[in-house]
DNA sequence: GTCTATACGGCGATAGAC
DNA sequence: GTCTATCGCCGTATAGAC
């Protein structure tokens, strides 16, 4: 039965993204090797070209689990009834993961940069997640209101939330996105048809 | 004499840190190599020791010449009467820079976040051309009237510009920078005493 | 000060036994 | 599928002639 065979695969190479996707956040992708990664997984260094021919399979696939998560999130938040609620809720998450991110970035971000950084081969993957992440808010602000701006506003509050994240890494201050949640959380209330 | 010598000495130095920032800014710091730099810089690779004994003290130099390049710009802007001229001239300069912040990213940020990421040994040179920054927007806020938001804000619009050119650049749309430097211009309107 | 040549280590990738 | 061993290249850094 090859069953059990091929879901261990799969399981290892879970681990192995798993692996690569927090060393990307915490070094880079650059300074990331296939012998960190391996060891990270605790797999032997050939056995990762088993599952990845080349690095730049490894850093597709974290990108496209990267993606996966923001889907996740999205998901979860749909939970929420009201437009606003939804949006307050993606500002929160920021908020939660402050302490990791004001030390190594969003690790959505961080690794979408770099990989699409100067138009790569892989320019079109990283795109992907921010592509996801982007038109989500843009469908809620188009539901918050008749405004014709649901395009602008979600570029701002993205922007907002990977530049923040960003800052807080430079100055090392993890309340810096703390802060800068409350000020767009009181940028989504003007927005509110009174 | 040892003075054109001396002075020759300084225009190689300036060389070889003007080279290290362009490659810095195109392909970042990890993939960078002194070749690169010295080919750039029409210099032998040896030779570039003799300016700086390791990668990182060329990091700290290009970092040093970004906070150079930050503190030029917000004298330029200091030329404005107005501080809401001064904020709006911030924006403009992020609006004009943006077909090589859309393929790069803002250089600045991008040098800083990568400098900074995890705590290296580094982290307080890089934060300053962020700490220049952020102050100087936090002057002009105090400026544009009697809020005591002046922190939040210089937080929200650096914030916005790194973002913007983060989010840009992996979705490789100069144009965003523009639409999200219209926002941001909208938004000082807002702020003013009326 | 500037160069060429080179030592040395590490990384991506492969070979091939099991 | 998984491992160990290894090749070849490239990057940092040094040595030493000029």
């Amino acid at each position: 039965m090859t069953t059990t065979a091929e879901a261990s695969s799969i399981i290892k190479r879970r681990r192995l993204v798993d692996a690569a996707a927090e060393l990307f956040h915490r070094q880079g992708v650059a300074p990331t090797t296939f012998a960190n990664v391996a060891s990270e997984a605790k797999i032997a260094l050939g056995s990762v070209y088993y599952y990845f021919n080349a690095k730049d399979d490894l850093v597709a696939a974290v990108t496209e689990a990267r993606k996966g998560g923001i889907e996740a999130l999205l998901a979860r938040l749909d939970g929420s009834k009201q437009p606003r609620q939804r949006l307050e809720g993606l500002i929160d998450a920021w908020v939660s993961d402050r302490l990791v991110d004001a030390l190594y970035g969003c690790p959505v971000g961080s690794l979408c940069f770099e990989v699409a950084r100067g138009r790569g081969p892989l320019g079109e993957v990283a795109a992907q997640p921010f592509q996801v992440l982007m038109s989500w808010c843009e469908r809620q602000f188009r539901q918050l209101g008749p405004s014709r701006d649901a395009a602008p506003h979600a570029l701002h509050l993205v922007s907002a939330l990977q530049g923040v994240s960003l800052t807080a890494a430079v100055l090392a201050d993890a309340e810096l996105i703390t802060k800068e949640g409350k000020v767009l959380k009181r940028w989504l209330r003007s927005l509110e048809p009174k």
